[in-house]
DNA sequence: ATCATTTGACCGGCC
DNA sequence: AGGCCGGTCAAATGA
């Protein structure tokens, strides 16, 4: 693990300890109310175009004359669907004030779980009516997200924390976050559990909003701790900080993180634009990208990578300030974002309506995801996205309804030796390219197994001819090919594909966390010979991952292994590993050290 | 004055 | 190897 593990491990480290330790945590209760109105999906970039903030506002609308009118009919927006759009409309009827003070909501609130997600339909329209009134002075929108928000965190008071407490209680905040591993997948599959079509749509984005929604249980607890309904006196509370907060957190997504759009772009295969987000949280690389039809409806949803850092308060806070403060706040309340998002399984499950909603949700967003917010349910055929969604193929999300796409994954291994890269697999080369900062070619291999959508990219290092890198995106779905991988390769293989097959579904279901943990894992074991250890403890690995142990060799790599877990597997989907020289040592197949050999 | 969004251009991936 | 297309960058613009 030398060097480049080392190197390697550091990027993953820094964004474990990023993503964690910032605060994710709202810092209180009341912060999330602020916070609330943001969870619009994140999307909305409030343009003022159309869709945007309008449609939040429109969903927000309800009370909040503020936002444009531009309802959206539909709620189109996918955030909607998800859960907050369920969990709200479920007390729909009631106000969001009667939210808080209702015992009931909580009940229910848990079926708010993801507060974040930010659109709603209908309902979430009445709900911000109502919240409307409550924040008052904040602005129209800002009322929305807080509302949300405040969802969240009536939820979140109950069921939330009953659920985030679960998840946390066990687990330090460090080990919040390596559970953390991003599988929104995981996540998803509890969604999946949700089942219904908005449910599918939402998960994707329930994702996000649970995260959210968690960091911001955290806060709610210790808001709890203090008060019981602590959240609520602090949404008071927070009303005046709300305000200036409102404004960073109409940025905020529904999902509860903060986006900031980079670009946009006119889809060939689709009328409908594309705008593209980053979470603007230091150093995250979480990414995602939104269609939107005429209307300004959220048709599409995809979440790239996973968030290294336990959400904005909950309420989205987020932007730098607002993440200052979490930070401080959320160490608990990140975990618990992360925690649950981790993969317990058990945070998404804890509470049904958390669990499903939320947790998994947000860890889904770690993975890239795709949502459809216009309530396909699940159709994960949507072609549409293409790289991400090809990566989310990959995965392997596919059925479950779960639009989730999983970022792709890459793990990049620079091994002295290509050799050592072999994983196993056949692969046709399809291309080759040199890339801007590197003048050795990059040939581009894709799985030959039919239907396998992985992909994979090597490279040697313009510093170090020696150096290979690859790129893996995607996950097989499929064992290792007999052949080929002589013994051990293709048992570590095909621990990894199972997770990413068949399994995926299936095992999303049950536990979605792991699964998507899996999936990077399963790179990170493929690589390292299935050295994850369950002991990891982050997330319980399916079984899969724990079953074999590769013989392999790797005994270097804990290190790169360890960072792995460490990672934010979702977030990134893409896995880097490094490969020192050592790994020569690992049993390599011909074919792919060919494929390394370009 | 600051910051997010917009938008044209560039780059990389893939056919 | 050429070219298309999607994703990202970054200057310009607007709030």
């Amino acid at each position: 693990m030398a060097s480049s593990t080392g190197s390697f491990e550091t990027s993953a480290n820094s964004r474990s300890t990023s993503l964690s330790f910032s605060s994710p945590f709202p810092t209180s209760f009341s912060e999330l109310l602020a916070g609330v109105g943001d969870d619009n999906t994140d999307d909305r970039p409030r343009k003022p175009d159309s869709q945007g903030l309008s449609d939040l506002a429109g969903l927000g609308g309800g009370g909040i004359p503020k936002f444009k009118s531009i309802p959206p009919p539909s709620l189109p927006i996918s955030p909607p669907p998800f859960s907050p759009s369920s969990y709200f409309a479920i007390p729909a009827g009631l106000s969001p004030a009667e939210l808080l003070d209702s015992p009931v909501l909580f009940s229910s609130s848990n079926i708010l779980a993801s507060p974040t997600t930010g659109t709603f339909p209908s309902q979430v329209v009445n709900w911000r009516s109502t919240s409307a009134n409550r924040q008052q002075g904040i602005k129209e929108e800002n009322r929305a997200y807080s509302e949300f928000s405040f969802q969240p965190h009536t939820k979140p008071m109950n069921s939330q924390l009953a659920s985030f407490q679960a998840s946390s209680a066990p687990v330090s905040t460090e080990e919040a976050f390596k559970g953390l591993q991003p599988w929104s997948y995981l996540e998803i599959g509890s969604s999946s559990s949700e089942v219904s079509s908005q449910k599918a749509n939402i998960k994707a984005e329930h994702m996000a909003p649970i995260r959210t929604s968690s960091s911001e249980i955290p806060t709610l607890q210790a808001n709890s701790q203090n008060n019981n309904n602590g959240g609520y006196n602090q949404l008071d509370y927070n009303h005046s900080n709300q305000a200036a907060q409102t404004l960073r957190e109409q940025r905020r997504s529904d999902d509860g993180y903060n986006w900031r759009k980079y670009g946009q772009k006119q889809v060939k295969g689709s009328e409908n634009p594309r705008s593209y987000y980053k979470c603007t949280y230091p150093n995250c690389p979480t990414k995602k990208k939104v269609e939107r039809n005429l209307e300004g409806q959220i048709t599409e949803i995809v979440y790239k990578g996973t968030h290294n850092h336990p959400k904005p308060p909950h309420n989205r806070r987020n932007s730098a300030s607002s993440q200052a403060i979490q930070g401080s706040l959320h160490s608990e309340a990140s975990d618990h974002s992360f925690g649950g998002r981790s993969g317990t399984p058990i945070d998404s499950v804890a509470t049904p309506d958390n669990s499903s909603v939320s947790f998994g949700d947000d860890d889904v967003d770690m993975s890239s995801q795709r949502s459809n917010p216009g309530r396909v349910d699940f159709d994960e055929d949507e072609p549409d996205a293409k790289r991400w969604k090809k990566e989310g193929e990959n995965e392997g999300i596919s059925a479950s309804g779960n639009r989730t796409v999983r970022e792709p994954r890459v793990v990049v291994q620079t091994t002295s030796d290509i050799d050592i890269l072999d994983d196993g697999y056949r692969w046709r080369k399809y291309g080759q390219k040199v890339v801007k900062g590197n003048p050795n070619p990059r040939s581009y291999y894709k799985c030959t197994t039919a239907g396998c959508p992985v992909r994979k990219h090597v490279e040697r290092a313009s510093h170090d001819p020696r150096a290979v890198i690859t790129t893996y995106e995607g996950k097989h779905n499929h064992d290792v090919p007999a052949a080929r991988g002589s013994g051990g390769h293709a048992i570590s293989r095909p621990l990894i594909d199972h997770s990413n097959n068949n399994n995926n579904n299936i095992s999303m279901a049950i536990r979605p966390s792991a699964i998507a943990n899996h999936a990077n894992q399963v790179t990170a074991n493929s690589l390292f010979g299935g050295r994850f250890n369950a002991s990891e403890g982050q997330t319980p690995f399916p079984l899969e991952m724990l079953q074999s142990p590769t013989s392999f060799i790797y005994s270097g790599y804990e290190n790169s292994m360890n960072s792995f877990m460490n990672q934010p597997q979702n977030q990134q989907q893409r896995h880097m590993e490094s490969m020192l020289p050592k790994t020569k040592e690992e049993p390599r197949e011909d074919l792919f050290l060919e494929s390394l050999l370009f």
